[in-house]
DNA sequence: ATATTGTCTTTTATCGTGAAAAAACATTTT
DNA sequence: AAAATGTTTTTTCACGATAAAAGACAATAT
């Protein structure tokens, strides 16, 4: 097996969505940036649903003949690509406790447990050590560096440190700009999540995403906007795993969210950074509550 | 062809310069440690030497024979690791004009071009990745971003933030810390290469790069001791390139880093804030003085 | 003329494989 | 018994090969 067709997979599902919605599908181009996929993956596509009955296929008439069934769609698990696959395994071992700092990454061992293949494993860690978490020793093993309170305690500074500058910048930004209809629509969507936490409080970490990712996008500086994804990839995982208080927690940050928002609108440098800094604040204690005090790391 | 032998030769060429001081070599586990290379490399190195006729090898015993040969020796070239070959070329090619923001870059090519196998030289791009010149389209190329000025904004702007805070840092560390000693030998090391610069100002760029190390390291934060990864490779290339009033741009970087120093030592946060600054702002001047002005970047 | 479809070519993603290098284990020497 | 040497096993590194996906080019329809 050489490589997976996840791409093709994920577009069919996301195709099959789309079927709902119209009498007919448009052109192969127009179909292919809507789904983000090459014309050679949208025909493919399209002969499969022409194959199942789902449309009737001619040149450019691509008419929908009846709605998609829940056995039309592939199984999610088939749609995930490879990298995601082993970022989900092996954060699954780091957070699953056991993985104490200092202990060596083996290669192989991570290929053949996850099933796939070295190339790819040997791939994912390269890209994972920017996150601080995993070190390479010179022609030799990986070492694991651990989800420590050192870790989040070095991961939130910085944060605090690129965040607190990205809000300046975020006032000084023109009046004209586009960022401050991008707030307001966060704006309105922080309120409708919060009239209704109780039920949708598990949605805000995406929201929250959203909200960092605008304002760090002032910076104009591709190194604080980079850093973005190292905090995004250690809160996606935290969220997984510490359950604990989350509505409560959640609906705080909503709050504060919107009278950092308010800041922002009031375009008050001073408001800016108080609202700014107290949000961090409690981010960060909410971070730092979810690791274990105990054991200390290793040195060296 | 698997895999190149270069640590072997690169290790087999070291151990040579070691023969010159010694009657008789170290045991196996020693020379492993002195080299950085395991037990298996020491033990192909001390055959080759055995039928070489450098050493005698007896178990224990491994008396010098005669004075290593310049035939004894690897050529230079055949010591590097694929990484470095790659890197270098990639970066000829990127620095030697011609590489526009917004070209694609060619995993397969490239791979051709500097004669590798592809997995080499995608383990390397995304590698490089983190240094914010190049960038991932899912499932599809790689985009050249540029060595542009707005790219050494970003990366100043990202550097000074850091090392302002590393270099407060810095002065809050106990008198008995092994730094105050580390800076008193770099203290003398800047004054004896200042003392001689007209011969040895190009020795200047290792010494910058252990200083400016040094300070970050009082960080105690991963993410800003990594950072330094970036500038390094930056004012690696940047140095070669870039000859013009090398001697004269390194005699005031070694007066402005003695005033540093004295900064430091004095422990004042002013003084220190002050001497920092300047001399970042004249590291930056000499970078961007580097990048022709010209073509501005695409907007992508 | 321009956008769309049909066909062909190139590139990327991933695997298995084999040599280099590391690491583990067993044996000998001091 | 501690450290070194001898031997075997494992792991890393790098390659070529192959299917998926993208992209380029040619032919056709509005």
């Amino acid at each position: 097996m050489s490589k997976s067709n996840n791409v093709y997979k994920d577009a069919f599902n996301r195709c099959l969505r789309l079927l709902d919605e119209t009498k007919s599908l448009p052109s192969e181009p127009e179909l292919g940036g809507l789904l983000g996929v090459s014309r050679t993956t949208v025909r493919s596509i399209l002969s499969r649903m022409e194959e199942t009955g789902l449309i009737a296929w001619d040149k450019r008439n691509k008419t929908v003949l009846r709605a998609p069934k829940p056995e039309d769609f592939f199984p999610e698990e088939e749609t995930d690509s490879l990298a995601e696959i082993i970022e989900r395994s092996f954060m699954r071992r780091l957070l699953a406790g056991g993985a104490e700092a200092g202990m060596q990454i083996n290669e192989l061992e991570l290929a053949r447990e996850i099933g796939v293949g070295t190339t790819s494993v040997r791939e994912f860690l390269i890209r994972f050590s920017r996150f601080g978490l995993i070190e390479k020793r010179r022609n030799s093993h990986w070492v694991l560096k651990g989800f420590t309170r050192a870790f989040a305690l070095e991961l939130t500074e910085i944060r605090e440190m690129f965040e607190l500058r990205s809000a300046a910048a975020f006032v000084a930004l023109p009046e004209d700009s586009a960022v401050w209809v991008d707030l307001d629509m966060l704006e309105v969507e922080h309120r409708n999540l919060g009239a209704e936490i109780a039920a949708r409080f598990n949605e805000f970490s995406e929201l929250d995403e959203r909200f960092h990712r605008l304002i760090h996008r002032a910076s104009h500086n591709r190194f604080i906007v980079d850093f973005y994804d190292v905090i995004a990839m250690i809160f996606h995982y935290h969220y997984q795993w510490n359950k604990a208080e989350e509505r409560q927690r959640n609906e705080v940050a909503i709050q504060e969210h919107l009278i950092y928002i308010a800041a922002l609108k009031s375009r008050d440098p001073g408001k800016v950074d108080a609202a700014c800094r107290k949000h961090l604040k409690s981010a960060r204690q909410t971070l730092l509550s979810s690791i274990p005090e105990g054991r200390q790391p290793q040195q060296g």
